[in-house]
DNA sequence: TTGAAAGCGCTACCAT
DNA sequence: ATGGTAGCGCTTTCAA
């Protein structure tokens, strides 16, 4: 269990005072010269001899003790639990990466999986951050947001269902997509419609409002609405679809594109018609269901583009006294194709 | 272009100074305490009023300012340039974040995108990360690597196609993929194969040596290799099949199981038999190839275990005076379905 | 059982 | 034009 010797890596690293020893300068000089401070001129043989010494000895600046000399970080926090899988979200973590760089903000990545609501906060207050983007898969509470803003946290916004009291808004109802799906098909007068819900609980976060949408679309009009549990594998599905005809459902919802596929085949599989038989709507308008036949109805996403959020992180982060926005940001719209 | 008032949250964080001062001891037993420091005795009456103390302010402690004393972190970090896509990478960084937790890691992603090599390394290394483990999308080079090691990395960890000098290497050799898929065809009698080459450039780091497995895999064999760009959209798809019979291609690699499923369809519709006329071998064994028609022969990967490789970064940790460890970590074989 | 104080690496003020 | 130095928040001897 011996965990280090007295030297971890053999040499420790070089610091701005040995920069300034080589260079035969002193530290001041040295953090004005790599730091090209506009309030102080330096000659510019002094300039090349720091830059030489900082150059032959590999010197970095130590990010934490910059930060604490300075008060604040430069950081924007992006928890995650899980790497949201699906195009839609790479491009949207890409861009709002790519956005706030070039607001010369410094993008982290943490990983809170497994770690429940103010036991997260708190890990992230201990770093600091400047602003904190929370992807709604972590449930932040007000009292998550007092501590993130108590310890320096200008900016706390949070991406999800709900608006959280003291935090930004981006609220991505994702009920909206249930609602689409559903009342479409209400409206071509199917009745009894089922509802997918992956047994993968990390999808929760994304099936339990849309099949709350379902219902609120259901409501009043005489129609149904039965919730269906399904893995995304073949074997189930096909199981599913040997008794599908019990369920005497005349439509499906099927959380997204890629099981409404599985689904899909597995139905034409076992004989039943669609859409004749039953009708199959998707989600997220991925290519793939245009390349399907018959061709998939879905309901189009249209995300949150990253640069309007790196746009709000930095006036937040300007103006931290600034009352909450709540912005509304995901429109969804269905796209009706064969298979509805 | 004010930047803040001298107050930047109204009140400023509380520090252990300010907990030892409502606890009413000192700022020594405030650190003893919130850390259960053993070798040191306090009365439990002082320690319930501390912990109250740091309650009721919302005490949060400073990470840069506990590591700066303490001279080293526990930080693991995993730059990323791009979000990769896929189950596969999901799946695997989920694990891997879960196994370093578990062994005491914070890991933190960092967004390096359009940073080169040593740009990059000297970025990461001014958040003086212990361990480093670098996904191939950015090429770090013995430079950038020495640049981390002296600024205190006990280990650097490289996951792509080649080994970097004094960094350990996981090995990830896509090049077999396309060795696999094109060794399939030319057995079953193909001479003329395309490799489908996806015009998205984030794609490089796994289609450029999937392509150069595919040629090796027809050296010598009188097999030619043909790589035939394509757009992820119907449209190109389509107009593409449309001149398919020009190209002369007997069978083709698709990249992967998406880009397969994409130019089956379109072949399909341009009347092009598959896999009579031509044969198709997808990659990544997806669950989307079993449900096409004909079921899409695919090759499967076996990516590394997360828990695997996070021990690999507690091991070289703890030792970093050990050689460079070398894995070769993905294997790869045909699963032969009816597209080919 | 608790407190005083040094020092981690850095920057910004005030001298020179 | 350059140097001296205080102090950011924390932990950890050493003394009491």
């Amino acid at each position: 269990m011996s965990h280090s010797p007295k030297h971890p890596a053999g040499h420790p690293a070089p610091t701005s005072a040995d920069v300034a020893r080589l260079a035969g300068v002193s530290r001041a000089t040295v953090s004005y010269v790599l730091n090209n401070t506009a309030a102080v001129r330096i000659s510019d043989r002094t300039r090349r001899r720091v830059r030489e010494a900082a150059e032959e000895l590999g010197y970095v600046p130590h990010a934490a003790a910059r930060s604490l000399r300075a008060g604040h970080t430069r950081m924007v926090l992006l928890p995650t639990a899980h790497v949201p899988v699906g195009p839609l979200y790479s491009r949207f973590f890409d861009e709002l990466q790519w956005a706030l760089r070039r607001l010369d903000y410094t993008v982290v990545q943490y990983g809170s999986l497994g770690m429940d609501g103010d036991e997260a906060a708190r890990a992230w207050a201990e770093l600091r951050p400047v602003a904190v983007v929370a992807f709604g898969e972590i449930a932040l509470t007000p009292q998550g947001v007092e501590v993130l803003k108590r310890s320096g946290a200008r900016a706390v916004i949070t991406l999800g269902a709900h608006q959280v009291e003291g935090a930004h808004a981006l609220v991505l109802d994702q009920a909206e997509v249930g609602r689409q799906a559903v009342a479409h098909l209400v409206e071509r007068g199917r009745r009894r419609i089922g509802v997918i819900m992956p047994e993968d609980r990390r999808l929760d976060f994304f099936s339990v409002p849309r099949l709350e949408g379902a219902r609120q679309a259901a409501a009043g009009t005489g129609a149904e609405i039965v919730p269906v549990p399904l893995r995304h594998e073949e074997e189930p599905a096909a199981e599913l679809a040997g008794r599908w005809r019990d369920l005497g459902l005349d439509a499906v919802f099927a959380y997204n594109d890629e099981y409404a596929m599985l689904l899909m085949r597995a139905l034409q599989d076992a004989g039943i018609d669609v859409p004749g038989e039953t009708a199959v709507v998707g989600a997220d308008d991925l290519l793939l269901g245009r390349l399907l036949r018959p061709r998939l109805s879905t309901v189009q996403i249209d995300m949150v583009i990253g640069r309007h959020l790196a746009e709000l992180v930095d006036r937040a982060v300007r103006d931290p006294g600034g009352a909450p926005e709540r912005h509304d940001l995901m429109a969804a719209r269905l796209i009706h194709r064969e298979s509805s």
